[in-house]
DNA sequence: ATTAATTTTTAGATTAGTCTAAAAATTTAA
DNA sequence: TTAAATTTTTAGACTAATCTAAAAATTAAT
């Protein structure tokens, strides 16, 4: 049996996790300074303790690759995160923009038991409030094809069914004009100049959107 | 705004506060070392730097006892450990033995929105699922008269409402010989020799316990 | 293809929490 | 009340995670 993972190696793994996935690319050190709020001293050096420990690949000069037991670990650390959200949203009322931060100190409670149930209480979500997918006990992650808002064109219609991230004015923004998700969309004008878009909501009239917020919107087919 | 406290500054306040409050007297360097798992010379450290916080007031060589605003945080954890151990039980149905260990973790998750929301999510309960009492809000505990069973005579009775450890062998046992918060209970014979008692349990017949087990119970008279 | 700019790594220090071994203070006992 | 036993504190060292400053490697640009 493995030690477990500190704190900070659980941070690690998650961002390596989080950068890595949508370029399936080497992560850089750089990079993960930058999101571990950190120096890029302080990185090489935990890249060698993570390295050492099998749960990267490293070369130096190269960046970063989760290994499969990284990645295990990583899809673990988002699980929790996930499940406690529906939690924070479904059963204590918070708003959608108000979980993340409260998340990430409770994703890292070691206990698969606890973990478990929390997902037979929940009633097994497969998504979460933001409409991330949350992988399930044995890390598998189903997740529909989804395309971002910012990618569709003039006439193109589909449901919202999730937010790129999750800093909280960008939520708010979207309560505030009404978006949630599965909502029915439908693009009547992309501007060419700046991508910004003119779209339609099922019975809440247009709306125009800039560039910046269109690129955090996933937008799937009819489900 | 003092910075909050850390993990391990947290679990000696708490530590500090469960050794201290049955007799309202100093607590020894030897005992914090012996109730948190660590050396008398780590003890002797921290204690300095709590002390410096003000949270405990110290004398050299004359033990710790908390301040005001060390009884106050002493609360807060307390607080957050019972009511998460109320979650775990009435919701995720965890037993009574199971749900020290994660609450150790839980309790230390900082947002008192989150405390506040699970409290009224749980229907604001006033005991933890071993009949401890949880604190409220502004750390007002309020807890009826109570004794230890084995401090009782032949022929007195009450009602179980607590058990005054959380050791998973302790509990297990008490389930298994049925006995369980609410219960009525009278105390038929005590043995002089051992202190070892026999009781008369509701419908449940009557039960032999030693002086180990009796002077965990408490007892109080019909609510 | 050198030079310049950028990225990454090393070197050396710092802080929180811990340890062992030894010294100092206190308490207990003869 | 002096000696023995116990408790507590100090001294010095270690580990994990962090930092700044400087060196080394890589990438970009002239």
């Amino acid at each position: 049996m493995e030690k477990a993972l500190s704190l900070t190696e659980e941070n690690y793994i998650k961002a390596i996790f989080q950068i890595g996935t949508t370029p399936e690319s080497n992560v850089s050190t750089n990079a993960l300074a930058d999101s571990l709020q950190t120096k890029p001293a302080t990185v090489s050096d935990m890249i060698k303790k993570l390295s050492h420990k099998k749960l990267i690949f490293y070369e130096k000069y190269k960046g970063v690759t989760l290994s499969a037991s990284g990645a295990k670990e990583a899809l673990k650390i988002i699980r929790k995160h996930r499940l406690w959200e529906v939690f924070l949203v479904n059963h204590l009322n918070f708003k959608w923009d108000q979980v993340h931060e409260i998340a990430e100190q409770l994703e890292h409670i070691k206990s698969s038991e606890l973990v478990n149930r929390l997902d037979d209480f929940l009633g097994n979500p497969t998504i979460d409030p933001h409409g991330d997918p949350i992988p399930d006990a044995n890390g598998q992650v189903q997740l529909g094809p989804s395309k971002l808002l910012s990618e569709m064109t003039s006439h193109e219609n589909g449901i919202i069914v999730g937010v790129k991230n999750e800093d909280p004015l960008l939520l708010q923004h979207l309560d505030k004009i009404n978006i949630r998700l599965g909502l029915h969309i439908e693009v009547t004008e992309v501007n060419d100049f700046d991508q910004s878009m003119q779209i339609k909501l099922a019975d809440l009239g247009t709306l125009f959107l800039s560039e910046k917020i269109t690129s955090q919107i996933l937008i799937a087919k009819n489900l």
